[in-house]
DNA sequence: TTAGGGGCATTTTTT
DNA sequence: ATGCCCCTAA
């Protein structure tokens, strides 16, 4: 199959292309250093300069350099000036990752490029400078998830819509896939517009919208599509935009989505240097609107483009590559490339496939393979685990920390969402941009100052019958004698207090005064003295807020910051293990990868298949692929037989994906338990050599806090197992309890016991009710 | 008006 | 298991 697609690309050389006398010069002119180090394809790829280019690269065979050296290419050949180039990468760690390596070819040159960011960085500098245009000031305030869902919700009881029915999440999640397909409202089919709530559809959106704008305000969803919007309407703007960028080039373009096509389309119809980048076998974001289609339609929408392959693998050895081929042959749907590798090793390691009795086990075994790699000599940097869902993170965290394994985070919970780095946002912003009703209503009564329903619904309607801010209804509304008692005191204390902060925003330098404000809006009184477990953390937080908001120079510069930056990453620190999910890794590589969680519901995810059927399926498949193609050396496939989902145990199958694995390239680990130390029962209190250096990672103290949400006593239980049975104890002598005997659980209580299989009983305890339970965790009453 | 308890639905992945 | 919403008591 992969023999037909490759012969439908013609092979197009670029000796084709360029004048006669610069293919001459070529020819004598020594190739640059930057040239030398590159093969045959990734050298066409980057040569091919002029017209559509289509790169389809393989994981690992380069791509990113191929990206960096062709942008280095433009520069040195002096082709274009930095800020001539537009580089489109899908998340912000591609875009600084690209600015780096570029910096290291062509020197600090690449500080000047401008325009190399995501789509929404750039979209969001476009539409400041025409903010006008499309119904907006230039100080608009990007919404995140939780601002939009407060929103809908505002409109969903303004228009009297039942939100258990009809959830707010949804109502934004069919919107935004308007706009991904590039949308405006006056653009959605018809029969589209019907959906949600009996009709509704389309005027939500429509409601939606012009909630935002006078707001000042727009979604993820409007920083690509107000551009186009622009575009069309303003032909003089798009020309200027289309000369000013004489090369543009796109990272990961199996991922982008309809509007960003229609974007890039635009923006090319002029020089037609449009250079794109991507692997249709690592496209998954299909959840987000992204639309493969993109990249296998490209030639025809580009006619005469350069196509190159790469498919030579410098990553991987030749097990890993032949396990992931051979599992995303079985796509349908794709280009297909084969991708092969020179690297002949006669040690290499097939793949490892191996079960749990259940998570926690499968966090166990994973860390004790983890040490005993680190033992021989594998740098912890070098490991990464990579889990199809964030949930799946807890289990490894817990394990880490008893094992003392030093270890990151990447992605899961993000800092900027926290409830206190968002209320904390929230402040500042209204401090900022006292027009800013959204964050306003979010922090009047937080912490509490006697601001109930009733006060800010006057406060609410006063602002909107006059058309006036919130902040400013509600200094109007003091006047009046409308708002009586303890809710006077805090909204004029509060009114008051905004007032003060905005006139020292230039005075005082801006990390003192977000202090102030911390302080004075009694939110950091209130988190002491929150007496709840995370209390501590949150704190802990804020002031990392504050650290971070030193790499700014202004308030407002940090609050544009954050609105688009959604990874905290900077948590550097020492060595250590990398989590994250499969969707974070994308791009990343590590000598040893291990994969948990490869089970039918989970991996492929239930919800995919059932929302998308075989396209999910294949989605899925795809992100599999990712994940094994991330190894360089070693990758350890794993499963667990019992797994809690919403706090129920249930039994799990393998997934189907194991079986798609060639049984040539992979290795069953049949033995129980890690390293047949024996089984579950004797590993279970085996304290594991430590490693020593670690307490100062972030995730060390992340970890650290939430262990402190448990009661000290039960932490030191042993593991209860509840529901499903799921261990086998090691107690191999008769059995020590008999049905009716009366014994005392720590965690449980006291109870009689019901029923006696081996060493697993069942209980019922008086106030916990019946529990199966190991007879080792229960003690005679 | 607020705090706190009980009932309920919920969770894929990210700019 | 966790978080959110609603209800009730003070």
């Amino acid at each position: 199959m992969s023999q037909t697609a490759r012969q439908s690309v013609p092979p197009v050389s670029i000796s084709e292309r360029g004048s006669i006398s610069e293919r001459a010069a070529r020819a004598s002119r020594p190739a640059p250093s930057y040239l030398e180090s590159l093969n045959p394809e990734q050298r066409r790829a980057v040569e091919a300069i002029d017209g559509p280019v289509l790169v389809l690269a393989g994981a690992g065979t380069g791509k990113t350099r191929v990206l960096t050296t062709r942008i280095a290419h433009i520069l040195a050949l002096g082709r274009a000036r930095p800020s001539e180039i537009l580089a489109v990468t899908f998340t912000n760690k591609a875009a600084r990752e690209m600015k780096e390596r570029i910096s290291a070819v062509v020197g600090p040159q690449a500080e000047g490029m401008p325009w190399l960011g995501t789509f929404h960085a750039i979209g969001t500098r476009i539409l400041r400078r025409h903010a006008e245009l499309v119904d907006l000031n230039p100080d608009f305030t990007i919404l995140d998830t939780d601002d939009q869902i407060r929103l809908a919700k505002q409109i969903l009881a303004a228009e009297n819509i039942d939100e258990k029915r009809w959830p707010p999440r949804q109502m934004l999640g069919m919107i935004d896939g308007w706009k991904n397909r590039g949308l405006t409202p006056e653009e959605v089919p018809s029969g589209e517009g019907q959906w949600f709530a009996n009709g509704k559809g389309l005027k939500l959106y429509k409601l939606y919208r012009d909630r935002l704008k006078s707001l000042n305000a727009a979604d993820f969803g409007d920083l690509l599509l107000e551009p186009i919007r622009l575009f069309r309407a303003n032909p003089d703007i798009l020309a200027s935009y289309q000369s000013r960028w004489r090369y543009m080039l796109v990272d990961e373009y199996q991922d982008t989505n309809v509007a960003q096509y229609l974007w890039l389309r635009l923006l090319a119809q002029n020089n037609k240097n449009l250079c794109v980048v991507g692997d249709d076998d690592q496209s998954i974001y299909g959840w987000r609107g992204a639309e493969v289609d993109n990249i296998l339609r490209f030639e025809t929408d580009f006619p005469g483009a350069v196509v190159v392959r790469l498919e030579r693998n410098y990553r991987s050895t030749s097990h890993i590559l032949a396990a992931a081929s051979h599992l995303i042959a079985h796509n349908e749907g794709r280009l297909g490339k084969t991708l092969f590798t020179d690297l002949v090793d006669p040690d290499a390691l097939p793949l490892t496939v191996a079960s749990s009795w259940d998570s926690e086990e499968e966090a166990r075994a994973i860390n004790g393979e983890i040490e005993s790699l680190h033992k021989k000599g594998t740098t912890l940097d070098e490991m990464a685990i990579l889990v199809r869902t964030t949930a799946q993170m807890r289990a490894f965290e817990d394990r880490f920390v008893t094992a003392g394994t030093p270890y990151r985070v990447i992605g899961g919970p993000r800092f900027y969402e926290r409830k206190e780095i968002r209320d904390a946002l929230a402040y500042f912003r209204v401090t900022v941009q006292p027009s800013f009703d959204l964050a306003f209503e979010r922090i009047v009564n937080v912490p509490t100052r006697g601001l109930g329903q009733q006060s800010v619904r006057l406060i609410t309607e006063a602002a909107r019958d006059r058309e006036i801010p919130m902040l400013l209804a509600a200094s109007d509304l003091l006047a009046t004698d409308e708002i009586k008692g303890k809710a006077r005191t805090g909204l004029s204390q509060l009114v008051a207090s905004f007032a003060r902060w905005r006139s020292q925003l230039d005075t005082l330098p801006h990390t003192e005064l977000a202090e102030i404000i911390l302080e004075e809006s009694g939110y950091t009184d209130m988190l002491k003295a929150d007496r709840s477990a995370d209390a501590p953390g949150r704190l802990e937080n804020l002031k990392e807020l504050i650290r971070s908001m030193e790499d700014f120079d202004s308030l407002p510069a940090f609050l544009e910051h954050v609105s688009l930056v959604t990874d905290a990453q900077g948590e550097t620190g020492g060595e250590a293990v990398t989590l994250m999910t499969l969707h974070a890794a994308k791009g990343l590589e590590f000598d040893v990868v291990f994969l948990p969680g490869w089970e039918e519901g989970l991996f492929p995810s239930m919800r995919a298949m059932d929302e998308n059927g075989q396209a999910g399926l294949e989605e899925e498949r795809r992100l599999a692929y990712v994940g094994i193609t991330r190894a360089r050396k070693q990758c350890f496939v794993w499963f667990a037989l019992n797994r809690r989902i919403h706090g129920m145990w249930q039994a799990g199958a393998a997934s189907r994906f194991i079986d798609e694995l060639p049984a040539e390239n992979v290795m069953v680990r049949e033995e129980a338990g890690y390293g047949g130390i024996g089984g579950y029962g004797a590993s279970r209190f085996d304290q594991v050599e430590t490693f020593s250096s670690s307490y100062h990672t972030p995730g060390w103290e992340r970890a650290q806090r939430r262990r402190e949400d448990v009661p000290r006593r039960e932490r030191r239980l042993p593991l209860t197992i509840e529901g499903e049975l799921v261990a086998k104890s090691i107690s191999d002598g008769p059995a020590a309890y008999a049905v009716g005997d009366r014994v005392f659980h720590q965690k449980f209580g006291n109870g009689d016991v019901a029923q006696v299989e081996g060493n697993k009983l069942t209980v019922d305890f008086d106030k916990a009710g019946r529990k199966r339970v190991i007879d080792s965790f229960v003690t005679r009453a």
